[in-house]
DNA sequence: CATGAATGAGAGTTCATTCAT
DNA sequence: TATGAATGAACTCTCATTCAT
């Protein structure tokens, strides 16, 4: 299991710097996904922490570096996550079942995470080395493999990824705007359903 | 015969209101798109476009009107059409594939265009009055009809709208990065295809 | 009698460009009073008027002009004025009662231009040339006359002059503010009364 | 023994943001007076304090804070003095004379300040709350008083005391314009005078 | 580690003025 | 004469970042 930005155990444990440096990257965090980075400034985010300006320059070198932490970090960690729980099951339909629960546990956790990776930030994925897994990469090797046991009808595999993407990602979006008001883990089987649906699995 | 120096067509140009705002609006566009609104200044415009930065207010209020302006109107017009393919259809596969080739015709057409609509500053939306028609108003309408005439089975709208837009969009954003290379309107009949397995019809 | 700005029988015989003239002095004199000079812009004053701000530049070589002229030209006109009554009248009593008189029907019939000249624009005086009589100099004039004669004590002409003036502006002030309801000309013989007991006449 | 490039007490005058921010009040106290407020610009103020203009919004939320922070802390503490030097002495022509007499003192001391609370920003005291009282409101205090006991012939209280003010006011204006050369409390007594005549004590 | 005054660059915007039409 | 698009300089203000303390 993951731990998303941080650990409430942990924090226990940890210095006053290291607390700080999480209180400033979740004060972050809000405010990336509420208003936007260019519309937040550095001061927005130290006076929601409640230190001054200067202190955020020792935890983190600046501005860019303090979103790309962010993004990069939790990133991987959930593209990683999305491949783990995708190689324990055997089959298409487990391991969609199994990715979309993923998804749906990191929307209902932590929405604002959710957001910030996924759609508000989720551009910023072309700054990372192609060597690195992303969650889109995590998709298509399910949809890639799922094509190649025959679970599935060969197509071409990006749309095919895609279109799975669309479906988890747009009702999320709905979710946030409220058009939609169930939590998405309650949604996973129809989620599940509908994506089975758009693979022909 | 006297020969001026600046040709006539330019000297029009240059003095030509409405082509002038037109320009603006343009540079406005693949800027916004490009860079996004919050990275674009007023001086990137107006440079793109080959006027200083004061000649801008003449034709808009300011940056906030200028990005507004080119949202609603074009956004409300893209519904407008959606409305209008949908409405000359029977039938929910149909209608589905005649906004599918909306969509597809709009993102060929005019990329940047969609992408400022649909994926940059779709979350604008909101600022529109309830009794405006958007896109996704005109999604939710197709999919209640179909409901309601008995052509897909019965679920929750919102879920089906949103799963039928992702697939659309994500699609379309995986064109915008390179990671398809078909155009939107060659694939316009396998988009369809699955979004009439989404929705069961 | 003096002509205030322009006199209505004139302007019809006038042609267009005499009479737009004449609108933009009255509508820089009521915004410069309003909103003061820096705060008023061109467009305010064209706007006003009615003609776009190219037009202005027709009837004054620029704004600081403009203002000068207003300021310059009633200025002095009213200085005359008030040299003129004086100089029909004997006696420091009379004088007083006439000059009071003429600053009274000056506010009366114009407020904004005598607010314009004598509370918001009269340190531009300092610009007008050694040898232009100001409306200062037409009430130290008559200080000095009064001295002379015998009408008053003795005393330091300035201190006089700037204390009778003192009186009038100030009263013309509290009125502008509405701490006072009668107009000035119903005033006046209570100012005439407050300035002989001034300079002890 | 270390010795800094710069001294400690230059370091702390630098640093300091009592001191910078109460050089920043006087810079534009005498810039205001000089050029007027529209004409004076930041740059001006912070210029002339050695310091760049993003410094001072640190200590003033903006320009125009700036300027009624200086006009109504002084006005309101003013007109205080004004009271104080007032209650303390019985009978209209003590008290006269004890107003008068603050007033040459403020001129004498801190002309700039006089000029700014009395001569260009007295328009403001109209955005005090009518709560708080005004130098106006110390002179009408004691006309009024002075009614009351029969020191005074009555008559509109208000003219009276727009007349004592102008008498004042006025007679400051010409020694700032150098057509009187003493010095306003040298003038104290001969001032007394005029203003007990005016009202006739 | 934290403070907060200061920097310096750049943002959006306004405005007096010009000039081709 | 009038128009109004365009200019260019100035404006107020914001912000990421630095650094003496």
């Amino acid at each position: 299991m993951i731990v998303y930005l941080h650990s409430e155990f942990r924090a226990v444990a940890l210095r006053d710097g290291r607390e700080t440096k999480e209180r400033i990257s979740r004060a972050a965090l809000t405010l990336f996904v509420q208003k936007g980075f260019a519309e937040t400034s550095i001061r927005d985010i130290t006076s929601a922490v409640g230190i001054t300006e200067g202190a955020l320059y020792r935890h983190f070198p600046g501005k860019d570096q303090l979103a790309w932490d962010l993004f990069s970090t939790n990133y991987i960690s959930f593209a990683t996550e999305l491949t783990r729980v995708r190689i324990g099951k055997s089959g298409f339909s487990e391991q969609v079942a199994a990715m979309v629960e993923a998804f749906c546990r990191l929307f209902d956790q932590d929405p604002e995470l959710f957001s910030y990776l996924l759609l508000v930030q989720h551009n910023e994925s072309g700054k990372l080395p192609d060597t690195i897994k992303t969650p889109v990469d995590a998709v298509r090797d399910c949809v890639i493999d799922g094509m190649e046991n025959g679970d599935i009808p060969k197509a071409d595999p990006e749309v095919l990824t895609a279109s799975l993407l669309g479906v988890v990602l747009q009702v999320a979006t709905a979710r946030i705007y409220g058009r939609i008001e169930k939590g998405l883990s309650e949604m996973k089987d129809d989620l599940t359903a509908i994506c089975l649906r758009v693979a022909q699995a």
